[in-house]
DNA sequence: CTATTATCCGTGTAGTAGTACGGATATGCG
DNA sequence: CGCATATCCGTACTACTACACGGATAATAG
């Protein structure tokens, strides 16, 4: 038998324990949407660069991030179909901007924190 | 020209502003793996069942989260190669658990508060 | 010693994600 | 009107990720 669970639990409470404060498989998976929607540089770094300025519009963010239009224009989608940037339009350009419900806590505190934690050993 | 970042900032101010506070290249990377880490259902249920528990083996965990021994058995080695979670082999079982230098407020407060960012708008 | 259990590991693979490229659209300028 | 600019979109390609499967290892039981 390879890889069959086992169903002989070495810690019934344990398991009991563990299961009941779990996160629901659904939630779970709303979670990893958000965090993996974060978990790229181009995108944390838009976040942060549209956190700096009221207002950018998608070829001043390619330059300041130092990225083509494409990958900003395709990370600024994502976001923007997750709910997290809002942008308008003024002529041909297309300005964007953290949207009014975004959560700044986020930003400035657990991503700054996270930073230090993914830090390497030698500066911290 | 297709997809060629235009050198006419549109707002230089703005620019420079965004650039400055952006975070490094290097420390988006950093971000982005710790991130992704955690980004994925079975690694974030990991985390929480850890949390309540102070350690549980690969099996029993597969039986709390309802998943496989294997798929266990690989989210703990992602999370155990970034320092996320230790291990100790009793016998024939290896129990895992949160490692010390393992940042608790992340959990209890970020993702928690995450779970209610990312939760369908009926139930906020 | 042999059988069994708990776990790990190497390999293969299906699915997905990020991005470059070409083209489409729309706005503004002369 | 014709041209340039800013952005978006569809497609294609590459790279990676999570997982299943088969087998290896180590410890224990009989």
């Amino acid at each position: 038998m390879p890889t069959t669970p086992h169903d002989h639990p070495i810690d019934l409470d344990g398991v009991d324990a563990a299961s009941q404060s779990l996160i629901s498989l659904d939630d779970a998976g709303r979670l990893a949407g958000l965090l993996g929607l974060i978990a790229d540089p181009v995108r944390s770094r838009l976040l942060f660069a549209l956190s700096a300025v009221d207002r950018l519009c998608v070829g001043d963010l390619a330059l300041a991030l130092g990225v083509t239009d494409d990958a900003v224009s395709y990370g600024l989608r994502m976001l923007r179909t997750a709910g997290l940037v809002s942008f308008r339009k003024e002529g041909r350009v297309v300005y964007y901007c953290l949207a009014p419900s975004f959560p700044h806590p986020l930003l400035e505190h657990c991503l700054r924190q996270l930073l230090t934690v993914a830090a390497p050993e030698d500066d911290r």
